[in-house]
DNA sequence: ATAAAGGCCACCC
DNA sequence: GGGTGGCCTTTAT
């Protein structure tokens, strides 16, 4: 990732979820991450990762807040997502897809009007910033296995079976 | 400019 | 179940 748009106040925070511990990123324009990593460090080298030189300070606090509206509370919080047109185009989508259902790579890639890019939806879909609001987890293959998770495929379970009730 | 790597799929065995 | 070739985007040479 190349050039990459400014943030005003760039802050994140960790706070447990019922997924285990996630990491949050936020801006004055929104969440921008949130992840669910193995362990602290792996999810600043993410961060890093994606937004090459951004000084992000510390916020538990409001990041406690925004993890509350975000599993506590019917109230979502704006997010800020940043990619390529590509992945903006599939995130969009992942958005539409109901609470509790699933469906597919290719279906995406239909209904994105790219039936060939199946291959690049995955890559994509891999890519989200801001898992849990943006639900890649609800994608599972055409053959009705369950595909990969960039967090771990048991937390992809876990937010299935979370949903389903 | 080119190569390599992906959360895939259809098709074969 | 496992392996191959084709597909398309992104990232790294």
């Amino acid at each position: 990732m190349k050039e990459f748009p400014y943030l005003s106040e760039p802050s994140f925070g960790f706070q447990s979820t019922p997924f285990g511990e996630c990491c949050i990123a936020f801006s004055n324009d929104g969440i921008c991450a949130l992840s669910f990593p193995e362990n602290r460090e792996s999810a600043l080298n993410d961060m890093e990762r994606r937004f090459p030189g951004v000084d992000f300070k510390q916020n538990d606090d409001k990041a406690t807040l925004l993890v509350h509206q975000i599993f506590e509370s019917s109230k979502k919080p704006a997010i800020n997502l940043i990619g390529t047109e590509f992945q903006l185009t599939i995130w969009k989508a992942l958005q539409n897809i109901p609470k509790g259902k699933t469906t597919t790579y290719a279906k995406i890639a239909e209904i994105i009007g790219r039936p060939k890019a199946v291959r690049a939806v995955g890559t994509a879909i891999g890519a989200n910033p801001i898992a849990y609001l943006i639900p890649c987890h609800r994608v599972i293959r055409t053959d009705g296995s369950l595909g990969g998770f960039r967090w771990g495929l048991e937390c992809k379970v876990k937010m299935l079976e979370w949903e389903k009730k």
